[in-house]
RNA sequence: GCCCAAGUGGUGGAAUUGGUAGACACAAGGGACUUAAAAUCCCUUGGGCUUUAAUGUCCGUGCCGGUUCAAGUCCGGCCUUGGGCACCA
C-alpha cells in the first residue's frame, strides 16, 4: 500500500457530505442518555463570518462532539439574530430591502458554516426576523403589559434636528450626527419599558445558582450593574412645606448636609424654575447623559434660591440644580455632605458653600481650614445629635433607628439598575403590539390578532424617519376594544428582546405555540453557553430576566437559562481587534482554502485558552497544519500493522513499548482533564503534540513486533478518536484508512488506566534557602523521609551547608527538598 | 470617570493547590536527505558573567513595596492595554 498525501480539500468535502447524508447531527429524543444542551451565541447575519465567529463556533463544536462521545444526548442548534440596524443602513445606502439583505446574508453565512464542518442540527434553525418567531415577542409583551411589567414613560433619545431622526449611540460621533455632522440634542419621547427592576433582587439571588458554572468576573460585573445599596430615605421638606425625600447610603453624615442637589429634568422644577435657572436646566436637559456623567467634564450647578429643611436639625440649606444628578436613580435629588464626599467637596469649593465636619479622624482631628479633600474614611461622629461620639458604622444603624422612630425617614434599598427601555424608533425590528385609541387609550393587540406583521414593501428613500410612520395602511387601524379609529405603535422592540428567549425556541422551532412544553422542559436550561465577554452584562442579564418572567408565566420550569457559561476572548491581529477600519481582517474562507477547516479549527483552539484573547498569526496556522500532517504521515506509515481488536493488556512489553504506552495513557488522562474540567484546549493539543513527538522517537522496528502492533493499535484507537473533536474531518479519514467502518462521531471517548499514567522515575530538586542547587532521579514511590535524607547526603548540598546551621528541612513529596540554613 | 479583566523569552503561550519559570508551538540558527529546491526528519535556542567548560554563577514573570523556608501565583500601592457603561449586536 502506498502512503497517501494529506489532501484536505478532498477529505473535508467527503466527510461533510457523509455527515449530512447520514444525518448524524440530527437530534434524537433518547431518554436513555443524559441530555446536554450546548449553545453558542447566535450571530447577527452581517454578511460574512469573521474569525470571532469561527472561534466561538469551533469551541462549541469541540464541546458538542466531546459530550456526544461521552454518551450524552446533545442539542446543538444554530440560528440568526436577524433584526437590527445594519440591515436598515444597507437599505438606506444601497437601496436593498432589509428582508432581502438579511436572507442573502444568512444563506451565504450558512454555506460558510458548511465548509467548517460544524455539527449543527439545522432542523432546529431559528431566525428572529420571521413573524412566526417574533409573534411570541409580542405575545409575551402583552402578558407583561397585563401584569404591569411593560409600561410607558418619557425618556430621552439622541435627536438630530437636521435629519429629524432618532440616532443610536453608535450613530453619534463626538456629539454630532454621523451623516450630516450637525449637533445632536436630547429629546424626550414617550417610550416603552420592561420593569426589570422588579426582578433586581431575584437576579442577584440567582447568583447562588450560577456561581458554580459562571466565571466569577461576569457575576461581579452583573452584581455591580444591578448595584444594590441599602440606606435611608430621609424626608427633607421644602420651606413651602412640600415633601422633598432623598435616598442616602450615608445617613451617618446627615448632620453635615450643607446643600441639596436636584436633577435638571426633575418634574418639580418645571413649575418653579425661571430665568438663569431655567436656562441652566434647558442646557443640561439637552446634554447627552454619557457626556453629563463623564468625569472629565466639570460638575456644574446653579442655586435655585429655594431652601430645604433638614428634619434632623431644622437647618435651612440651599437647593441647587446639578448636571451630575440623575433622575433615574433614587428620588432624582441628593443631599450633599462636602466634608465627607469628594465630589460634594469639589462642588462646595467651586460654589463657595459651607463645609461642616461631622465625622472626625480618631488619629488626627480634622480642620476645615486645612482640608484639601473630603474625609471619606471611618471615624467618630461629632456634632451629630443622637449619634455624637459613636463610631460612624454604628452611627448608620442608630441614626436609621432614630429616623424611623421619629417618622422622618425609613430604611430603603436602591438599585443602580434601570428599567429596560425597549422602544426603538426604527423599522427593522419586531413591532410593539399596541394601538392608541382616542377613547380607550393604550390598548394591547389581542392574541388572536398576533402577530402584528412588519410590512416588507417599504420605501427607504423618501425620508430618514422610520418608514412605518408614513405607512397609512400600517398606522391606521381599529381599536380592539371599541371598534373606533385607532393608530398603531410604530416603534419596534430592542433586538435584545429577540435574543432573550431564542434558546427556548430552539428546543421546538416548528411548534405552533411559543415552544413545545415537553421539549422545552426536557432540554432547558442550557447546560453550556458560549459567547463573547462583551455580552457579560446586557444580553446575559436580559436573558436571565426574560427567563424569570417566562417562569412566572408558567411557561418555563427553570429560573436561570444558562447553567454554565464560557466567555471567549476576542480575535486580535497586530495588537487590535480585527475590523474593516483597521484593515487587519483575515477572511476565514481564504484560510480554509489554503489549509483546510481542520487546521483553522486547530489553530483557533491552540493559539490561546478560550477565555483569553487570541492573537492571529499566519505562521502559527502553518505550525498547526504541520502537526496535522505529522499525525497523518505516522498513521499512513503504520496503518498496515493495525489490528482492530489489538490490545497490549496483559502482554509483556519491551522497555521502549512500556514507555510509549505509559505516555499514551498520561496523554489521554491529561487531554480528558483539560477538555472536561479546565476547558483549556491549547494545552490539550500540546499534550497530543508531545505524544506525537514521542511516537516519532520510538525506533521503527519496535512497532513491527507482535507486541508492538498491539501497542500501536491501542495508540490509534485512542489518539484518533481524541483528535476527532479538534480536527474531525482528517480524523474520520484516518479512522477509515486503518479499516474502521463506523463514524467517529458516535465512537466512545477513549479511557485510560490510572496505574499506567504513573511515571516510574521522577526528578527531585534539592534547594538551599529556596535556590536550586542540585537534583536526583528517584523512584516515584520515594517517601518524604527518604527525600530529606537523600538531600542531606547529596555532595553538593553537603558542601553548601557545611559549617552552617540547618534551621529546617522542608520536603514536598514528589517534587523537592528545601534545606534552610543560617550563618 | 465608573465596573471587570489582562500584562511571563524575539513571538503566541505553559506552569492544575504557594513548590524546578519558559511545556507545546512560531521565528531564528545548525545538520541529514536531495543534482537542486520545496517538503520531511533530527539537533540548538531567556539574558548576563566566567575558567578549554560546568552537576558553575548571577539576573529574570509590567513597576514599587510586603508576607513566606519558597511568590508568575497571596496582600497593599501604582502604570499600561483591552472589554462593558443601558439605542451596535
Amino acid at each position: 500500500m502506498a502512503e497517501r498525501d494529506y489532501n484536505f480539500q478532498e477529505i473535508e468535502k467527503k466527510w461533510q457530505a457523509r455527515w449530512i447524508n447520514e444525518g448524524i447531527f440530527k437530534t434524537r429524543q433518547d431518554t436513555s442518555k443524559k441530555k446536554f444542551y450546548l449553545l453558542e451565541m447566535f450571530p447577527y447575519p452581517s454578511g460574512r463570518l469573521h474569525m470571532g465567529h469561527v472561534r466561538n463556533y469551533t469551541i462549541g463544536d469541540l464541546m458538542a462532539r466531546f459530550m456526544t462521545m461521552n454518551g450524552h444526548n446533545v442539542l446543538h442548534p444554530m440560528g440568526w439574530d436577524s433584526f437590527g440596524l445594519p440591515a436598515e443602513n444597507a437599505a438606506i445606502q444601497n437601496n436593498i430591502p432589509p428582508m432581502k439583505w438579511t436572507r442573502d446574508n444568512i444563506s451565504h453565512m450558512k454555506s460558510q458554516f458548511a465548509k467548517l464542518g460544524f455539527s449543527y442540527d439545522w432542523d432546529k434553525e431559528v431566525a428572529t426576523y420571521k413573524p412566526e418567531y417574533y409573534k411570541w415577542n409580542q405575545w409575551v409583551f402583552c402578558r407583561m403589559f397585563e401584569k404591569g411589567l411593560a409600561y410607558k414613560k418619557k425618556a430621552p433619545v439622541n435627536w438630530c434636528p437636521e435629519c429629524a431622526t432618532v440616532l443610536a449611540n453608535e450613530q453619534v460621533e463626538d456629539g454630532k450626527c454621523w451623516r450630516c455632522d450637525s449637533e445632536v440634542i436630547q429629546k424626550e419621547l414617550n417610550q416603552w419599558f420592561f420593569k426589570i427592576t422588579v426582578y433586581a433582587e431575584k437576579l442577584l439571588k440567582g447568583h447562588d445558582i450560577l456561581k458554580a458554572g459562571w466565571p466569577e468576573r461576569v457575576l461581579v460585573m452583573q452584581k455591580n450593574w444591578i448595584g444594590r445599596s441599602t440606606g435611608l430615605q430621609v424626608n427633607f421638606k421644602l420651606e413651602s412645606g412640600e415633601d422633598f425625600p432623598i435616598f442616602t447610603t450615608r445617613p451617618d453624615t446627615v448632620f453635615g448636609v450643607t446643600y441639596m442637589v436636584i436633577a435638571p429634568e426633575h418634574p418639580f422644577l418645571e413649575t418653579i424654575a425661571q430665568g438663569e435657572v431655567r436656562d441652566f436646566i434647558e442646557r443640561f436637559k439637552n446634554q447627552p447623559i454619557l457626556e453629563r456623567l463623564s468625569e472629565d467634564k466639570e460638575k456644574e450647578g446653579i442655586d435655585t434660591g429655594l431652601k430645604v429643611i433638614n428634619p434632623f436639625n431644622g437647618e435651612k440649606i440651599p437647593l441647587f440644580v446639578g448636571n451630575f444628578v440623575l433622575m433615574e436613580y433614587g428620588t432624582g435629588a441628593i443631599m450633599s455632605v462636602p466634608a465627607h464626599d469628594s465630589r460634594d467637596f469639589a462642588f462646595a469649593k467651586k460654589y463657595n458653600i459651607p463645609i461642616k465636619v461631622v465625622i472626625d479622624n480618631p488619629d488626627s482631628p480634622l480642620d476645615i481650614n486645612t482640608m484639601t479633600d473630603a474625609y471619606v474614611d471611618d471615624g467618630i461622629c461629632i456634632h451629630s445629635g443622637p449619634i455624637t461620639g459613636m463610631n460612624n458604622r454604628e452611627g448608620i444603624e442608630k441614626i436609621s433607628d432614630y429616623a424611623e422612630d421619629k417618622g422622618i425617614g425609613k430604611r430603603d434599598v436602591n438599585y443602580r439598575l434601570k428599567d429596560w427601555l425597549i422602544s426603538r424608533q426604527r423599522y427593522w425590528g419586531c413591532p410593539i403590539p399596541a394601538v392608541y385609541c382616542e377613547k380607550c387609550g393604550t390598548v394591547p393587540v389581542p392574541d388572536d390578532q398576533l402577530p402584528v406583521v412588519l410590512p416588507v414593501d417599504v420605501d427607504f428613500q423618501g425620508s430618514s424617519q422610520s418608514p412605518l410612520k408614513q405607512m397609512d395602511s400600517f398606522v391606521n387601524t381599529t381599536c380592539p376594544k371599541c371598534g373606533g379609529h385607532a393608530v398603531r405603535e410604530t416603534d419596534t422592540m430592542d433586538t435584545f428582546v429577540d435574543s432573550s428567549w431564542y434558546f427556548a425556541k430552539y428546543t421546538s422551532p416548528g411548534s405552533k405555540d411559543m415552544f413545545d412544553r415537553d421539549a422545552v422542559n426536557y432540554w432547558m436550561p442550557v447546560d453550556q453557553y458560549i459567547g463573547g465577554i462583551e455580552h457579560a452584562v446586557m444580553h446575559l442579564l436580559y436573558a436571565r430576566f426574560f427567563t424569570m418572567v417566562l417562569q412566572d408565566l408558567g411557561l418555563l420550569q427553570c429560573s436561570e437559562p444558562f447553567t454554565r457559561l464560557l466567555t471567549q476572548g476576542m480575535v486580535i491581529k497586530d495588537g487590535s481587534k480585527m475590523s474593516k477600519s483597521k484593515g487587519n481582517v483575515v477572511d476565514p474562507d481564504e484560510i480554509i482554502k489554503s489549509y483546510g477547516a481542520d487546521t483553522v479549527r486547530l489553530f483557533m483552539l491552540f493559539a490561546s485558552p478560550p477565555d483569553k484573547d487570541l492573537d492571529w498569526s499566519d505562521k502559527g496556522v502553518e505550525g498547526c497544519f504541520r502537526f496535522v500532517g505529522r499525525v497523518w504521515r505516522f498513521v499512513e506509515k503504520f496503518r498496515e500493522l493495525y489490528t482492530p481488536e489489538g490490545s497490549p493488556e496483559g502482554v509483556n512489553l519491551s522497555t521502549e513499548l512500556k514507555k510509549i504506552r505509559s505516555e499514551l495513557h498520561r496523554t489521554i488522562k491529561a487531554v480528558t482533564y483539560d477538555i472536561r474540567e479546565r476547558m483549556q484546549y491549547n494545552t490539550a493539543i500540546a499534550r497530543m503534540m508531545e505524544l506525537t513527538n514521542a511516537l516519532y522517537q520510538v525506533p521503527e522496528n519496535e512497532f513491527s513486533t507482535s507486541e508492538g502492533k498491539l501497542v500501536l493499535s491501542e495508540i490509534f484507537n485512542s489518539l484518533i478518536p481524541m483528535l476527532s473533536v479538534f480536527v474531525p474531518h482528517v480524523a474520520e479519514e484516518m479512522w477509515e484508512s486503518i479499516g474502521r467502518p463506523t463514524l467517529l462521531y458516535r465512537h466512545n471517548w477513549p479511557g485510560f488506566r490510572e496505574d499506567l499514567t504513573v511515571k516510574e522515575e521522577i526528578e527531585i530538586v534539592f534547594q538551599v534557602n529556596g535556590k536550586n542547587r542540585s537534583k536526583m532521579n528517584a523512584s516515584s514511590s520515594i517517601t518524604k523521609e527518604e527525600m530529606e535524607k537523600a538531600a542531606l547526603d547529596d555532595g553538593k548540598i553537603k558542601e553548601l551547608i557545611s559549617g552552617k546551621q540547618v534551621v529546617k528541612v522542608i520536603a514536598v513529596p514528589g517534587k523537592l527538598v528545601n534545606v534552610v540554613i543560617k550563618g
